[in-house]
DNA sequence: AATTTGAAGTGATGTAGGTCACAAGTGGAT
DNA sequence: ATCCACTTGTGACCTACATCACTTCAAATT
């Protein structure tokens, strides 16, 4: 079974002519170790959504430190929703960290589909509303945890990331310095 | 016109009918202040939309520590939103800073809704992308930004919250100490 | 009117975590 | 095979902010 279509019947149960018009509004895109999807002051009118690899979307601030939004790997989506949902010029990065192979879908593909198909609205209400969760997960944990309970959380929470990505970006994930998060242990 | 028509329509337009229909769907409640919409341990089936006055989700720490999560003022929807859609018991607390003038849906009846008017399924996307929006913004505030950038942030975007609240409440939606807060000028 | 409660400011002191600097190890790129 | 960029660890020092303690004042509560 297509990766896609396993991922969105983990939320509603599709017919094979439902999957194939699905897919229809989606385009394969493969990027390599470093590559950008976007960068800060473009327009983008795509989300993500990665087949394989593995990317993250982070800012730079005035003393070019980047501060991470997001990782992303294998069934999860990226994109500058700011950016993507009120049109504006993003003021985001997402790179990759790995070899990539991803999928996208435009804007106006995503109203199109959401539109004309019930079932995709509905999947979509339900992965903003898991992520609006998380992210105020990730705000309260910012706010009761100390830099070592954050990191002992991330590990129970995403043990796949961990591995995956150098401490580095998951310091800047936590909100901590690299050194901090070396020397916890 | 009714304050909620008003508000959806900020969104999605509606015939009368469309608003009548929806409003049956909900029904009033009046608080006091310092009265509870709901605490830590229970089940919660509700989400609140406010008509008139001022009140605050919270967490409490091991410590005892209050964390704010969000406040609400007029036109805000306010809920445990975890516990709401994954049918858990809520971890927070809801109290009225104000007496307020609310108006609440039950679960199933804004599935219902959502199912029988594809206008107020829009809606509440629009509102939820438009929240995890906000959210993943707090986090990088926290992440870039010193306690007083914060503060200044806030003061901008919220100009009308911070006039109504203590400092108290401001300082533990910043993730600051009161202290801190009063020393910044 | 008297009393309690909470808000807000401020001094003194403590600390989690930041910053800077350096070293050793590792994996890609040429 | 060499070089270079990047990762990770660690020592020394610094600072933003927390904590504790006390005071004043205003607003609820009785």
């Amino acid at each position: 079974m297509h990766p896609l279509r396993r991922h969105i019947e983990e939320v509603v149960s599709l017919e094979d002519a439902e999957f194939d018009f699905i897919l229809s509004h989606f385009t394969p895109i493969n990027k390599r170790k470093h590559q950008y999807l976007m960068q800060e002051g473009e327009w983008i009118n795509n989300e993500f959504w990665v087949i394989k690899g593995c990317l993250r979307a982070y800012v730079l601030d005035e003393l070019g430190k980047e501060h991470i939004i997001q990782f992303a790997v294998e069934d999860w989506w990226i994109t500058d929703y700011q950016a993507f949902e009120k049109g504006m010029k993003t003021q985001i990065y997402v790179d990759c960290l790995e070899d990539s192979e991803l999928l996208y879908i435009t804007k106006e593909n995503r109203e199109k589909l959401s539109a004309e198909l019930q079932k995709m609205q509905q999947f979509w209400a339900r992965k903003t509303k898991l992520g609006y969760i998380a992210s105020q997960n990730r705000v309260l944990s910012l706010l009761k945890n100390t830099a070592k309970e954050r990191y002992e959380l991330m590990c129970a929470q995403y043990p796949n990331i961990i591995q995956r990505v150098s401490k580095k970006m998951i310091a800047s994930y936590l909100g901590v310095s690299r050194e901090t998060l070396s020397r916890l242990y």
